[in-house]
DNA sequence: CAGTGGTCTAGACCACTAC
DNA sequence: TAGTGGTCTAGACCACTGT
């Protein structure tokens, strides 16, 4: 590879116990290993959208030519990303630039299961989509400036036909511009699959602060449940490529008949 | 190594393209990587208790010479069964089986945190602990039949003198045989270190389904909170090596003040 | 059949820890 | 200085997918 601050120049003849005439640059005080450089490098490519969701990126041999490391480095490298949810693997075809379509990734981000475990489809109803400004508290949890520029969703989620989740999503107006009621109502499928898709922004992971809460009376009319009623309380806060915040998320859900799924493993 | 299904019985000599002689196996239609062997064989070694939670177990070259394949190989074995929380790798010093002990482990089974994000001690009064038989629904989430001796467990965990959590655990009777109100309130630290330590049951994973319920009388007598206030649901299942479950667990958590923190990732 | 990811090996060297 | 895990390489071969 063309950039390489540790000490790797060496070891370019493994039948010879010679180490490398120049060692150039000392144990560097913070060494980090090769694959994470590549991993870094392959990053970027997939940030700067040389590589799309869901498209295939080139192989293990391509890429150890072009970084001009081994193929088990970038191997290394590449099992870390796809560790991370950021490529798939697909034995026989090759690597695939993850994509929020997948069935399997659908649940990551909404984990509400049936009584009886099944996992049922759902419905999404757009209640309102507007431009605002961010409040302090929100402002600093998308590390923007107060006042700047924010969209406000507000949507429910219909399961068999019953409300069951209201959400109220925060998004940075610059990185959303041009999102609109029509164009969300227009797009089928999960609401992140259109962020990356239409907005170049992929959603990486997420933290949730879980409560439970009595229902307030707004809220408990949409839901179709009595003022007071136990609610799951969801604040939910994602990032996107190199940890930046890029969406605040406060979801009620009802919680009788579903229940979320959490595994500690 | 000993026991080989797989088609592992070539390529002893790198330099020369001639394939071993016999072949013996063809493709395995069930094909089971080496690595993978040397990870049950291995996990089988940490079940029999043969090196026992916070011990450090051999290297992997010796491993490696013990199962008769390269140090890489055991490598990726160890590998996976660190990021399975099975065993700690520690640079320089050794590799050694995972305890619940650890400041990290304890985190993974009770993620409570403060309104702002700190991590609050917490103590455990035992309420009461008794062996009955048990019911049909804890006979089956338990894999055992109905009426098998249990073990229950009622507690409560105080956060800042302030009673958060009501826990009730049930345990197979036969696995815990011995296990009585006086171990239990002289044992120092997380409930779990004491199974791993005093009854050979290590937890290794458990799911949690999760839920907003209004608080019942009893319940709420004990968490000092009115009848009907919003509790959060926690009912989990735990389960030891080979998926086999060990542990049901109901708990409600009283969330003003603490929040129930997940990770999306 | 060629191309992809997946496994396995052998060996050199590096970083970290303890004695 | 010796021993541990961590990185990197090079090469052979296997399993899977499409043409």
């Amino acid at each position: 590879m063309s950039a390489n601050p540790a000490s790797n120049a060496n070891s370019t003849a493994p039948e010879s116990g010679v180490p490398a005439s120049a060692p150039a640059v000392p144990p560097s005080p913070t060494f980090s290993p090769l694959y994470q450089q590549i991993k870094g490098l392959i990053t970027q490519s997939l940030e700067s959208g040389e590589w799309k969701p869901g498209e295939i990126i080139p192989s293990e041999v391509e890429l150890a030519a072009r970084y001009k490391v081994s193929q088990g480095t970038v191997r290394k490298a590449i099992d870390e990303l796809a560790a991370d949810n950021l490529l798939v693997r697909r034995q026989g075809k090759g690597t695939f630039v993850a994509t929020h379509n997948e069935e399997r990734a659908q649940f990551r981000f909404l984990r509400l299961l049936a009584d009886d475990g099944a996992e049922h489809p759902h419905v999404s109803k757009l209640l309102e989509c507007r431009r605002l400004r961010a409040s302090a508290e929100i402002a600093r949890q998308l590390d923007l400036k107060p006042s700047d520029p924010v969209v406000l969703i507000r949507r429910l989620l219909q399961f068999d036909g019953e409300s069951t989740v209201l959400d109220e999503i925060w998004l940075p107006g610059g990185v959303f511009r041009g999102l609109t009621s029509e164009r969300l109502a227009d797009y089928k499928g999960p609401l992140y699959a259109m962020f990356e898709a239409e907005f170049g922004t992929r959603m990486i992971r997420a933290t949730e602060k879980i409560r439970a809460v009595a229902a307030e009376p707004t809220v408990a009319d949409l839901l179709k449940v009595p003022a007071g009623f136990p609610l799951l309380s969801v604040e939910r806060v994602s990032y996107t490529y190199g940890d930046r915040p890029v969406e605040v998320r406060r979801g009620w859900y009802v919680t009788t008949g579903y229940y979320y799924q959490n595994d500690l493993s």
